[in-house]
DNA sequence: TCTTCATGCTATGAAATCCGTAGCAATGTG
DNA sequence: CACATTGCTACGGATTTCATAGCATGAAGA
């Protein structure tokens, strides 16, 4: 399938609203965490195999989609997120609070 | 493999950091997706199918994960958020506007 | 110039996952 | 006893992921 974009239709909606095409693109595996990996300095390639756990294939899959959505660029340094890449990280940081708490929970329910 | 768990190894980590478990399972298909169509009032399983717009077999697998996850909960109404289950929604509902700004920028780069 | 290395990325085949459809079991209703 | 509604399972084909090997390019040494 196409990649997602916003007033495409993606796997499950064919309305064409943005928040369906941003769920599709971060419901692919590796995507969200690719995103968490690169919250500091950027990295290369082969540096985000590693610290994503993933594979090339994969990774250059993913990447492909998110530098397309304007989410992470290439730039000398390594792979970073852009400008909008950074405002979406900052919208996931409360999940890291949010996995802490739900990790206590469940030690001792 | 079994199911993401905050301790556990999971796809990509093997460190057991809650966040890392919570990506995962947020990264399989329909995961946030079926989070957000449960943002009002609970559907029943032939609803969730539809407005996911998904098929039983996997609904049913996610349906599982984010039971066992203490996100979601089967209750006389349907289906439905648990209460941690919505403060989990509430963290990934500034993505929604993330979406339509970002659709904003694609249509006019 | 001839290695050697680091880089981004592709190729490949097996394994896992997803998808769509059909249908089952339990429960309730006429 | 039909009949509808519910949660859910079975199945087989399609897609995606996984792990590993390797290619192409450019920079840096020898």
């Amino acid at each position: 399938m196409k990649n997602p974009f916003p007033g495409a239709r993606v796997r499950g909606s064919s309305s064409g609203r943005p928040i369906m095409a941003l769920l599709d693109l971060l419901g692919r595996r590796m995507a969200l965490r690719i995103i968490w990996e690169l919250r500091g300095d950027p990295l290369n390639f082969r540096d985000l195999v590693d610290a994503a756990g993933t594979n090339p294939s994969v990774l250059n899959t993913r990447l492909s989609e998110l530098r397309e959505a304007g989410i992470i660029e290439l730039s000398e340094d390594g792979y970073g997120l852009t400008a909008e890449g950074r405002t979406l990280l900052a919208d996931m940081m409360p999940l890291n609070a949010w996995a802490d708490a739900w990790a206590k929970r469940l030690r001792k329910p």
